[in-house]
DNA sequence: CACATAATAT
DNA sequence: CATATTATGT
């Protein structure tokens, strides 16, 4: 409408003299067919390339099959079928173009709206052939923002900028609300209509990519270009790259610090497909689905990917793992075996050993860099190890319940009374949270007491203390449905009924791994070798040792344990 | 609102 | 290029 800077129309124009841009590629939505030929005739009389639609979804299917190219889209706001809105919200949500929307009546609050969502300016029918000779200008502006910017952040003043922005955001809120601040709306959205780039979303095959990628060159010398080479996606940016890659370190550094697997799992997590083949990101729930399809793949693999680690040790092959639920799913590796799922729930369903019900695919799929089928299984059961978290199958959610220690004191584990230990600390959520209710994982001890603990308890690695939980790798199936010991434990479910498990069997597979070192991850022993039978701790030469469950359990429950704030000094 | 992710700035 | 900061979506 008029009211839109009427002297930048004129300055514009003045600028526009010389380099008028010809064969500019316009796309123009009107359902009006008079409209639409009279635009065209315009648009070719300023030696445009006009391209007509007359209705939104055409416009979008030929925007999106990129058969064609296109430097603007004008959309006439009033159409039958697509609103003129609802095409240039998708088309801002797609695709990097300007637009201009077309009206025949110039409210106020219509040309607002258009500006508001994204438009790069708003027309009032009839379109006089002036305005339309400067269209072009918009995509000038749209391709390089900061050229024609007239927010003199040139002054280089960081400070000031930053906080101008930090103030700005601030004042605003967290939502832009649509049409209030009247005030500086014409001016500032005009021009500050600034355009980020259309986001890229790291689909797993993209992240499989990257991981290929990352493999083939080592992850010390991946630096942003040579994944990208390696990559040949090309809608994919060095910078895209980058950001990827300084996620992917943090991750591996997290993981590093927390093989608790918390935040390995959650990497891969986030890359989730359902099974039409579009990939969702799963973050909300952070776990997989289960697919029947079993299309869903994850990849991200510390040994394979990226080579530095050591691959996990003493690792007994064929071995029976332990639940490997998230949250009640089945995790893919187990998708054949549903009955696992009920493992805990009575004492009918033999385990299930994950190693033999691993296609040969997908342990492909994961260690694309191995075709030693041994190796996979090396890997696939360190990486199982870390991944391992010692979640509770939500179908039999096991709880802490009356567990004594000692002296006939009970605990009840609550994030609250949650002993701080220095050395714990390397295992705190991998946001540093404290873990939530739901995330508690259960344990068992060699003296039978059982904790409901929450995962920061779960660094006394069980898995490589043999006397205190079963080992979920044991050669011989320790979690075999023919039970020898006579050592059970009790466990409470959510139903409330009890059951007996024998003690080698682990509600929850633990591989949690304590360095005592700190947490640089330098001693991190994925998995330790168990045998069936309990050994003396001493058995094991391992510094691990130097803790038994007992030591730490009275430890915790007579200093610290239930304190509010509870904090242990060093040793 | 806290968090994770990707874009962008340094 | 690595890392820090910011923006955005959930």
């Amino acid at each position: 409408m008029a009211t839109m800077g009427g002297d930048r129309r004129q300055m514009m124009e003045d600028a526009a003299e010389d380099k008028f841009p010809e064969g500019l590629r316009v796309l123009v939505v009107d359902d009006d067919r008079i409209c639409l030929k009279v635009l065209e005739a315009l648009l070719r009389r300023c030696k445009y390339q006009p391209t007509t639609v007359r209705d939104g979804n055409t416009a979008l299917r030929m925007l999106m099959a990129g058969k064609q190219q296109f430097d603007l889209v004008i959309i006439d706001v009033r159409m039958p079928d697509m609103d003129g809105f609802k095409l240039l919200e998708l088309i801002r949500l797609e695709m990097d173009l300007p637009v201009i929307m077309l009206s025949a009546d110039c409210d106020k609050k219509v040309v607002m709206k258009g500006i508001d969502h994204g438009a790069s300016d708003f027309m009032v029918k009839p379109v006089c052939t002036h305005e339309l000779k400067n269209i072009w200008q918009h995509v000038q502006r749209w391709r390089n923002p900061k050229a024609i910017s007239h927010i003199s952040d040139h002054d280089s003043d960081v400070q000031r900028v930053q906080s101008a922005t930090a103030d700005k955001s601030k004042l605003s809120g967290n939502k832009r609300n649509v049409g209030d601040d009247s005030n500086e709306h014409n001016e500032s959205t005009y021009i500050s209509a600034t355009h980020s780039k259309p986001r890229v979303t790291w689909t797993i095959e993209l992240h499989n990519k990257f991981l290929e990628a990352i493999n083939q060159i080592g992850l010390d010398r991946a630096v942003p270009k040579k994944v990208l080479e390696l990559m040949n996606v090309d809608y994919l940016s060095r910078e895209n790259i980058a950001s990827h890659l300084q996620k992917y370190r943090l991750h591996l550094k997290r993981v590093n610090s927390n093989p608790c697997g918390n935040a390995y799992e959650r990497w891969n997590s986030s890359y989730n497909m359902n099974n039409k083949g579009n990939f969702m990101h799963n973050h909300e729930h952070g776990r997989w689905s289960v697919s029947s399809s079993d299309t869903a793949s994850w990849s991200t693999n510390n040994y394979s990917a990226t080579g530095h680690l050591a691959p996990p040790m003493n690792i007994q092959r064929n071995s029976y793992m332990g639940s490997y639920l998230h949250d009640g799913r089945m995790s893919r590796y187990v998708g054949k075996q549903p009955a696992d799922a009920r493992r805990f729930i009575g004492f009918g369903d033999p385990p299930v050993s994950l190693y033999n019900n691993i296609p040969n695919e997908i342990m492909l799929d994961e260690f694309p860099s191995f075709n030693n089928s041994n190796y996979y299984a090396d890997l696939m059961c360190g990486k199982l190890m870390e991944i391992s978290k010692g979640k509770t199958p939500s179908n039999r959610q096991s709880s802490f319940a009356n567990t004594t220690i000692g002296g006939g004191r009970s605990l009840v584990a609550s994030q609250v009374n949650f002993p701080h230990i220095n050395q714990l600390e390397s295992y705190a959520m991998p946001s540093g949270r404290l873990p939530l209710q739901n995330e508690k994982a259960t344990f068992i001890s060699n003296t039978t007491s059982m904790g409901g603990f929450t995962e920061q308890m779960a660094p006394f690695n069980m898995a490589s203390n043999t006397s205190s939980v079963g080992m979920m790798l044991n050669g011989s199936s320790a979690l075999d449905a023919s039970r020898t010991s006579t050592e059970d434990t009790h466990l409470v479910n959510n139903e409330g009924t009890t059951s007996m498990l024998h003690n080698l069997q682990t509600d929850n597979f633990f591989s949690l791994t304590q360095p005592l070192d700190g947490g640089d991850g330098a001693s991190i022993l994925p998995m330790q070798e168990g045998t069936l039978d309990q050994q003396p701790l001493n058995d094991q030469p391992n510094e691990i040792n130097a803790f038994s469950m007992d030591d730490i359990f009275s430890n915790m429950h007579l200093e610290d344990f239930m304190g509010d704030d509870a904090i242990v000094e060093e040793a």
